[in-house]
DNA sequence: AGTAATATTCTCAATATACGATAAAATTAA
DNA sequence: TTAATTTTATCGTATATTGAGAATATTACT
């Protein structure tokens, strides 16, 4: 095992449900001497990945919530996206909770949220959660945007492994993909309805959704043609603002190239 | 140079300034060939600690923002202090922005921010910076908890090496312990002005502060005493729900013992 | 489209470095 | 204080990492 591989899954045994661990259960999980994991877990510390707990304890680190703001400052959609998501909510007839979510790699996350006050509290949608990809109006509204061998490739590594259920699944994408926005009821919370529609910027490779979702028991049938209305004009809003970002950047650069 | 050194070499070029880099970039900057970069950039992204981004720039990766959210919902000093920042924000007597800091290793790191809506925008006060330690009540009321050897260690590590400016340094230090208060007027940014508690619990190692920044022309002397006493009921509040936190820690440990 | 320019991956041999068993030391608990 | 546990240090060996350069793929340009 190489050193980065073994510097992964370590980090990848914490979890919301396990936030520490001492040395002797990362030990015995990835099944590696002890004294090889208090090396390793020493540099992790002195690099704030991780940081020594009560107890013999280990947690991860400042790093984290360091790299996390870089992140939340520079990326083209969250900067792009965030501060419609507030808007968005306040226009939806009913409360919601209002979701930017983004491929990476072959997994959906979610970029950003924000959830309209009186909506309750304990749904699946949250800033930095990866959600599952075959459910949800969320994640179809990204993988309708990918097609031929990388869409049957993802299809494969999330489980849909056979032939005429992914058939199925995808001519199922294509009907999303005609009307332009994708509904689904309680197939990643129960009692919850969303509403999406894709986002995207080829230059900088940006596949991802906007959704509102909301208790199945405010919503009637009449909320639709609003919900759409606003799904799809801040979905335009935000993709010109990404341009214009983009166009940022590429200035940005360009200026370094020029100093040499 | 071990692996590991050269992956957290390479994560700490990017910055809020330098969000994307090339690994033409990253192996100028580090005098490292690029063949190597690549293959370490490689490892990287498929562990999703940076991303591709267009015109083969590399950005910071999703695992931040993955991670950041297990801190979020595990810390124990973000999920005792965070609900408390927006009531202390509507009790204060002016528009202010309110902080939980925390020292990491030798840096106070802001963990949780609360700015109430009509405070400017523009402060150093964010969720995921780190602050001087040196300058500032809310570095002020963490590095008070802090004394000996350890203290001077980290004075010096901050550039405060002479002898005689460490003592004045602490002797200052002492006189707001024994106040049990730090207030400081733009040090940090200017035109504000700062108030600070400590917060700590040693069996989790946390030393941590509750802070309280103004507009210094918002500010009036005769605000003080409300200020002074919202911030300390609400760090007894804090830190008692971070006892209660890591109660259930320790159950949930022990729980896991029994198992066996 | 076709070509040039860049970006990325691959190969391979040399060597640095990470590994793990064990001992020593330091910290914590009793 | 002693005992138990956690953490660091040591060291020979095996091995994964390194970097130069070639090969390939991708992108940009005409």
């Amino acid at each position: 095992m190489s050193g980065f591989e073994r510097f992964n899954k370590i980090l990848n045994l914490f979890s919301e449900k396990r936030s520490s661990l001492t040395v002797a259960e990362i030990s015995e999980e990835l099944k590696i001497p002890s004294s090889t994991i208090y090396r390793t877990v020493r540099e992790m510390v002195l690099a704030d990945f991780l940081e020594s707990a009560a107890g013999s304890y280990f947690r991860l680190g400042q790093a984290f919530i360091k790299f996390n703001r870089i992140i939340n400052l520079s990326d083209p959609l969250i900067q792009a996206g965030e501060p419609f998501l507030k808007k968005l909510a306040n226009e939806n007839p009913i409360p919601s909770t209002n979701i930017l979510a983004r491929l990476f790699g072959d997994k959906v996350m979610c970029v950003a949220d924000f959830k309209y006050p009186s909506f309750k509290n304990n749904t699946s949608y949250q800033k930095g959660r990866l959600m599952p990809l075959l459910y949800g109006a969320t994640s179809r509204a990204i993988i309708m945007q990918i097609k031929g061998k990388r869409l049957s490739r993802i299809l494969n590594l999330e489980g849909l492994n056979d032939d005429k259920e992914q058939k199925i699944f995808i001519s199922g994408l294509d009907k999303d993909k005609k009307k332009g926005f994708c509904k689904t009821e309680g197939q990643v919370d129960n009692g919850l309805i969303g509403f999406a529609i894709s986002i995207n910027n080829k230059k900088l490779g940006i596949e991802a959704s906007l959704s509102s979702i909301f208790n199945f028991s405010d919503y009637r049938p009449e909320h639709e043609p609003t919900i759409y209305a606003n799904l799809s004009s801040y979905a335009i809003l935000i993709e010109r603002y990404i341009n214009k970002i983009f166009f940022e950047i590429e200035a940005y650069h360009n200026k370094d190239l020029n100093k040499d």
